[in-house]
DNA sequence: GAATAGATTGTCT
DNA sequence: GACAATCTATTCT
């Protein structure tokens, strides 16, 4: 099952969140780093559809230097940190002027796993190595630093990837956004063991 | 396996 | 000064 390593183009990313968050499950995310090339297949997502959606950090409409980057062109990374410790990744959708995002929240390692268990510190072959938005950008290397990074870059960028059957739940830990909350705005890929939460179906 | 609490820092009020 | 789209170790059943 080699995968053809080729980046998505640009106009890929260019809708809204809640229909590019499915369609992400089953890429292979592609990191470069001076450690090496490291690769994870996206098996869990989660949209995000500001200014409406109140679990979104553009929720109200709110630009600031941190979430600046989603009112941007499609296809840019937007980094953010989490509790101090943990960055998480997440794909610029839509327009510009239209702040959607899709956040990563789980990969399968699929290449550079060396890379990915000295990053992490723990042994090979756990299920814990990136099945989590802290956890996968610490194995893949990706910190603030890749903040507003193109994906059409030689560096961080998705390709595609064998499909995946789909699965949908209401998002993690948004429980403050109220009926926002209950949306199933959640894809992962049934079956999968790196998913972070499992699914009760 | 499930539940709980502490960690730790950039960004915003 | 408070908070956060989490992680980890610890403490239970």
């Amino acid at each position: 099952m080699t995968p053809q390593l080729r980046p998505l183009v640009p106009a890929f990313y260019e809708r809204r969140a809640l229909d590019l968050a499915p369609l992400l499950v089953g890429k292979i995310l592609v990191v470069r780093t001076e450690d090496g090339i490291s690769a994870g297949r996206i098996v869990e997502t989660e949209a995000y559809e500001g200014p409406e959606d109140l679990a979104a950090h553009s929720a109200g409409g709110r630009r600031t230097k941190r979430t600046e980057v989603m009112y941007g062109p499609a296809g840019h990374a937007y980094m953010f940190l989490l509790y101090g410790t943990s960055w998480a990744f997440n794909i610029v959708a839509a327009t510009p002027d239209v702040p959607h995002a899709v956040l990563v929240r789980a990969v399968e390692p699929v290449a550079g796993i060396d890379a990915m268990v000295t990053r992490r510190g723990m042994a090979a072959g756990r299920r814990e190595l990136c099945n989590g938005p802290g956890k996968l950008c610490k194995a893949l290397g990706l910190t603030g630093a890749h903040y507003g990074q193109s994906l059409a870059s030689d560096t961080l960028y998705i390709a595609e990837g064998p499909p995946a059957r789909l699965g949908k739940s209401p998002r993690i830990n948004v429980d403050y956004a109220g009926a926002w909350a209950k949306r199933a705005w959640r894809f992962y890929e049934r079956g999968n063991r790196y998913v972070s939460v499992a699914p009760r179906h």
